[in-house]
DNA sequence: ATAGAAATGAGAATCTTAAGCATCAGGCGG
DNA sequence: CCGCCTGATGCTTAAGATTCTCATTTCTAT
């Protein structure tokens, strides 16, 4: 449960951080804004500050627990860390992402790091385009 | 000259837009925040507001004149379009960027999103790492 | 239960970027 | 080459996202 994830984390056990852990873990999409993490618990009726959403999402991404990613737009999405690095595609009319990872391509970065010169420590890579689901808005395009 | 590359854009040929883009032209790095951009025109003399600088990249990567990237970090970074798509390494240390193109990162990110179902648009790769050079503050680790 | 330390909530502050609006200046007809 | 008209600029103000400040509340360890 929650608690055992934050005092791992050596993160003392308060209400806030509960809620927006299970918040995370119980996610549909699994990755959320701030505002949108925000607006659940909200809805779901607790009295927590959007500041204090920011600050512990901030406190779980030092701590390891979740991953602080920056897809086109400006807010910041986050979602639980549950162990294996992952890419990400996006769909430019409905949003959807779906994750993947291809060992070619973690492959090749890393040889291109080094061919460059570099101690490669992190990438980001996204793929954006229109995906062919039935719900999407613009399907088929 | 950059009269041209206005004129071809189809836009008027104004002094500050000269200037910023002559700056896009001649930067060393080629990756430039407005910022950035809005210092070296203060430096070298031009009176032209921020505002107007932000404005005219927005006109200028309408027009396809400029990239507008999205690093780490908080500012946007704009590069002149010289054609090619490419990719990027960024040393964490000191800033340095570095362009790359691998075909066949570039080939199997097809693939990827073809077995997903998206249809491709665009991506973002950007590897981040340590340099090795000389100048670089973190040099060796 | 109690004290001390850490966390929270509300609002102010910051940072980046985008308006709004009055003034100015390229581009074209005369 | 001159003057107009429309679009461009500058300055200021606003907007959106995230962080900070500080008084108050909540954990956790006695
Ligand atoms: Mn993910
Ligand atoms: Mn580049
Ligand atoms: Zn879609
Ligand atoms: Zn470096």
């Amino acid at each position: 449960m929650e608690t055992q994830n934050l005092k791992k984390a050596g993160l003392k056990v308060t209400l806030p951080r509960m809620k927006i852990l299970q918040i995370l873990e119980e996610s549909e999409t699994r990755h959320l804004t701030a505002e949108a993490i925000y607006r659940e618990l909200l809805d779901s009726g607790e009295e927590i500050g959007l500041a204090t959403v920011y600050r512990v999402l901030t406190q779980f991404e030092a701590a390891g627990l979740v991953s602080r990613l920056h897809f086109e737009g400006n807010q910041a999405v986050f979602e639980l860390d549950r162990g294996g690095h992952h890419d990400h595609i996006i769909c430019n009319q409905c949003g959807r992402v779906e994750e993947f990872l291809d060992e070619t391509i973690e492959q090749r970065q890393r040889q291109i790091a080094k061919e460059h010169g570099y101690r490669i420590k992190d990438h980001a890579l996204v793929l954006y385009g229109d995906c062919l689901d039935e719900d999407c808005p613009r399907r088929g395009n």
